[in-house]
DNA sequence: ATAAATATGTCAATAAAATAACAATATCAT
DNA sequence: ATGATATTGTTATTTTATTGACATATTTAT
């Protein structure tokens, strides 16, 4: 029951739930940290010791309990409330992303969308109706928990100008730059540059 | 010149790549590792270590020419090649990121397109003609160096039991699963990954 | 031309992360 | 019930990654 959790550490949670979540659905009670280790290619030691920052989920001689385990990693990683999340950028990045979090992770709720191509403003996704620019500047002052940000860098930028002051604590940045918003946390995925470690790692094999 | 490079490093190559390509576009050049480490919020000493990796492309008193040192990463990463790529799944994702792609990064050839919805299968997009699995599993033998998976996870494991003995040399997974192809570089994305960090992080500021 | 300032590449030191070791405790088989 | 086996939580060790230090070379200013 260690105190501060390293980045490192949190990178894994989702992975551990997401293997959890497989064995319970494959009707699998328990396991130990062995075996799970096996399963998703990691030592034992690690999943212990990460396991431990949080607490001893486990029981000697036994393992874990997967159904619990897996309930305290989702409490741990705060998935066992709601999140009101809101996209700017509604092109077809953002409509995948949208379309899954509502077919797959209904903790998400979708409260607001943003575009700014005028075909595309008072159409709606999910229920949801996209707004101008400017319409929603006001929606995004209360009750949004997440920011999902699928626009081109640009926009980005600008609308990271507005976020601090909301209520937004996260933001989930797809567009191609680097957000940095005080006091907010911001997840910049990058995915091209996954991509070019890709391309990497097929001209340096081994 | 060191000869082992870490994944870590490796991680970091793209975005090395990106703040100087941004400095390229800005006029910049010329960069100290110290000016690019204060940018990009690493240590200059983090910076100059990655790069002596793959040799020494600075100059003592001056610093690091920015559109050779550009040209450099590219090479290391073999952005300086093209790249022939193929989509299994041609859902909003899958055409979000060909759509990027063809716009934005002409070194991937897209030349192969896979969907087993009936009513897709036939129509094109960026000219590729969709093809039946049947069709694509063809296609797939000779001819492609990235295979896309941005189908289900279901999709994605069927689909990996056939790219061993292609030409195929990496794999950039986006289905939810874990694919583990001997001999071929796989890169599984797990968005929804992040999200659940982006979540913790929420639920435990500082 | 010279001195001061700059900034690299590399080695050394430090910090962080991962792994191993193990005492303590529970389970399982008989 | 008892001993053998399994498996945890935690501490110790090892490995890996990051940062700092510095000799050396280059540039800039005078």
């Amino acid at each position: 029951m260690n105190n501060y959790v390293s980045d490192a550490v949190v990178r894994r949670l989702p992975r551990y739930r997401r293997y959890l979540k497989k064995l319970k659905d494959q009707g699998i009670q328990r396991i130990s940290s062995k075996d799970l280790g096996n399963i998703m290619d990691v030592t034992a030691s690690q999943i212990r010791q990460d396991l431990n920052h949080f607490g001893g989920f486990g029981q000697q001689g036994y393992g874990y309990g997967v159904e619990e385990l897996e309930g305290k990693l989702e409490e741990i990683m705060g998935l066992d409330r709601t999140y009101n999340i809101a996209f700017v950028g509604c092109g077809r990045l953002g409509r995948a992303i949208i379309n899954y979090l509502v077919g797959n992770e209904p903790i998400y709720k979708v409260v607001g969308l943003c575009d700014n191509r005028p075909d595309m403003i008072g159409t709606e996704i999910a229920g949801i109706t996209i707004q101008s620019k400017e319409d929603f500047k006001k929606r995004m002052q209360r009750g949004i928990d997440i920011l999902v940000i699928t626009a081109p860098a640009v926009i980005a930028e600008e609308v990271a100008e507005d976020v601090a002051g909301t209520e937004i604590k996260g933001v989930w940045n797809f567009g191609h730059t680097e957000l940095n918003i005080k006091g907010v946390k911001v997840i910049n995925v990058h995915l091209s540059d996954s991509l070019h470690a890709l391309c990497y790692y097929i001209n340096h094999p081994d």
